[in-house]
DNA sequence: GATGAAACTTGACACAGTGTCAATTGACAT
DNA sequence: ATGTCAATTGACACTGTGTCAAGTTTCATC
């Protein structure tokens, strides 16, 4: 637990995030972030062990940046599990952009495939427990639809919001963000509740 | 149009589809192929420009192998949109585990990123058009829901059936097949149409 | 049977990008 | 002055794709 203030750990962060924010994500080297961080190649190597260790600290540090915490608070604040469901995907919605083109830089990371690939994994493990929140409490107040247990109703959701499925339905489709945040609201509302008005 | 017989063009294809149905499409490298094919690495370049372009070609035999256009028939010949629909799914849940390796591969290749993109993507547009009919059939019988124009509805569906969405419900959340096929279905059906019974 | 064209082989190489290593410099504290 | 830590420079190994050149096999065709 160093304390990142204004050090090179913190500049090599900046240079990353900033690097992956302008372009989507596609061929960010080493040797750019470390000229972006006005470093040599090899002084990224002795704060991050390497390229995908990076990448992850890097949506950690992001995450940060962007308030990810307060941002999930009206979810959490949410009086039932249609409101939390609701306040949870519109959360979602706004937050992807921000943080897609790490993500796909961590996806895609051809080289060290395993570290970076989980590295992505854990971090959207988490993501995870805020959909199971949701519908965990759509169950306890009997609204989550026959066809579903907590576990697959959860699998379900996470799978839906998946930064693959932004991806496709924004970039590919090219939807809006407010198209993508309402019909993804509509999809969860009719699939998991049974009076999906 | 050459016509690949038992050639080595044929050979190749062969090899390829092999290695990647076991594994799931991580490292086959175009040495692997060779060797697999009894062949040099150099003599997979007299057939195919490059590993992007064989990895589409291997995906076009893998169709023709399993029989994509008879697997299709019966959602073709469904008598409604619902009947489609649920066709549709069924064909796709059970044709996904045979192109994964292929596709993973494909959309995962580090290299020739535009060329492997592209190929991915144009096969992807095809599978496009299966969602888009049976959309199109329930919007013409006044059963696709209030909530969707035909084109948002077919981006939907398509993107609930994606690969990736497939990867992650079965390999990480451990759905089998059966479960894949009837849940997604249920999500479709409560998704696109009003009555879902 | 010689000629020639295709298909294939061998071996070498350029290129990109990551990660490693060693030797050196500079700053700062004690 | 000494030690230590951060950073620099430059070189190098490694992996895998794609390219090139020169030689060999195979086979058809006159």
């Amino acid at each position: 637990m160093s304390s990142p203030h204004q050090t090179t750990h913190h500049k090599i962060l900046q240079a990353c995030a900033s690097l992956l924010s302008d372009g989507d994500g596609k061929g960010v080297r080493m040797s750019d972030i470390a000229k972006a961080a006005k470093i040599s190649r090899q002084a990224v190597y002795l704060h991050f062990a390497s390229r995908a260790d990076l990448l992850e600290a890097t949506t950690r540090y992001i995450d940060e940046q962007l308030g990810l915490e307060e941002r999930l608070a009206p979810s959490r604040q949410a009086k039932n599990g249609r409101e939390r469901l609701l306040a949870y995907i519109a959360m979602w919605g706004a937050y992807v952009p921000h943080i897609y083109p790490t993500a796909k830089a961590l996806m895609t990371a051809s080289d060290s495939d395993e570290a970076a690939a989980g590295a992505w994994r854990d971090r959207m493990i988490d993501m995870r427990e805020g959909c199971e929140a949701a519908v965990q409490m759509l169950y306890q107040e009997g609204q989550l639809a026959a066809a579903w247990t907590v576990d697959s109703a959860t699998d379900m959701l996470w799978t839906l919001l998946s930064v693959s499925n932004w991806e496709q339905l924004t970039r590919t489709c090219g939807w809006d963000q407010a198209t993508y945040i309402k019909q993804l609201q509509e999809v969860a509302l009719r699939t998991l509740i049974d009076d999906a008005g």
